[in-house]
DNA sequence: ACAATGCTAAACTAATTGGTTGACAAAAGG
DNA sequence: CCTTTTGTCAACCAATTAGTTTAGCATTGT
């Protein structure tokens, strides 16, 4: 059951993972190698690969071979999509925060009755 | 290697399935029972339990039994703490826009020149 | 009382994931 | 030329995931 996924799956299940979020954070600051990438995570370098391999199969990092590393660099368009995506519930988180403020107003107003 | 996942990771994951993205959003019409949310999606009755499972454990939605029937109704505020996270990067996406628009303009005025 | 509905739990399967190691290639520097 | 650095690939492993089926429990309706 080979159904072709949707790009936001990739997007989600690539975000789903603490290293790889890390990974994407420290590429806020620039362009790194995939050895300066594993060098925080106790990670042997195939493990860390895989992990960029994650990230560029969901469009979240470009990699371009310069000498003999590869400089990956944060390409954050996806996440604007995912963005959008949650932002379709916002009505929602807002309104139930509406209605704790509604309730806590009407708490108050029984205290003062 | 079990360290206490990031509500983050659970969020994350959740998300990443489709069948779990359309059963959300079922749910921004108010609440459901299990076997309603299955109807669409060709699958068990037990297949569709665990979804709600993971829904569940990423607290996306809460159930809560009413007669026989178990009703979901979506809790949208853990995507409040999902969509923080990407508004991190907003300025990326954005910044990588004005490149484009800034090299659109410079065609453009070629074209003039 | 009985049948149908709504759901869970357990056991199983197949595929995917996150990680490893070992062998290898390609580039850079002595 | 030799060594080091950077990285990939393939094979493997354990755990998780998405799904199934079967059996069972609880509630509702007739």
């Amino acid at each position: 059951m080979v159904y072709y996924s949707d790009p936001l799956d990739r997007v989600f299940s690539a975000l789903s993972d603490p290293t790889r979020r890390a990974m994407l954070a420290s590429l806020k600051s620039g362009g790194r190698g995939i050895a300066e990438l594993a060098q925080p995570h106790d990670m042997s370098l195939a493990g860390a690969s895989k992990h960029v391999k994650v990230l560029e199969a969901a469009g979240l990092v470009r990699v371009q071979r310069r000498g003999r590393t590869r400089i990956c660099t944060l390409n954050a368009d996806p996440m604007a999509r995912a963005e959008a995506w949650l932002a379709t519930y916002a009505h929602f988180w807002n309104s139930r925060l509406d209605d704790l403020e509604a309730a806590l107003r009407k708490d108050a107003s029984d205290d003062c009755d």
